[in-house]
DNA sequence: CTTCTGACTGGGA
DNA sequence: GTCCCAGCCAGAA
């Protein structure tokens, strides 16, 4: 970690919300910034931090129940594996349609109860 | 110091 | 549905 202990970054903030994802579901990049600062515009920063994670962080981390606005997988990280987060995801049960897209209304998560 | 880029999103044309 | 643009945060050149 990078930022300061009494004041964590956009960044760290990004990583503890997504810890939060539980089984079986997931949430969009703007539902994490938004979450985090109150910003949907911050979704960026929070795939970069997500991009940045270390190989050991990357299996504390749910980092695969982060999709796109459209319920699908987004393009750079097939880097990493983008056919291994579809593959995490199938085996706790979330259901992909026939064009690759996640029902956001069926598996979406929208943050710890009574955060706001 | 400035500028660009990226696992993104919402709004306007 | 499409395409384009501005805004968000952090890091690299």
């Amino acid at each position: 970690m990078t930022e300061h202990a009494d004041r964590p970054s956009f960044f760290a903030r990004a990583i503890a919300m997504v810890r939060r994802i539980p089984e079986g579901e997931v949430t969009t990049y703007g539902q994490i910034s938004l979450l985090v600062s109150g910003r949907v515009r911050g979704a960026r920063a929070v795939g970069y931090a997500l991009a940045a994670l270390d190989g050991r962080e990357s299996e504390t981390v749910p980092w695969w129940r982060v999709v796109n606005r459209e319920g699908r997988i987004s393009n750079s990280n097939s880097r990493s594996g983008a056919h291994l987060q579809r593959q995490l995801l199938e085996a706790e049960g979330v259901e992909f349609g026939a064009d690759d897209r996640i029902d956001l209304s069926v598996h979406g998560w929208d943050g710890p109860e009574g955060y706001f």
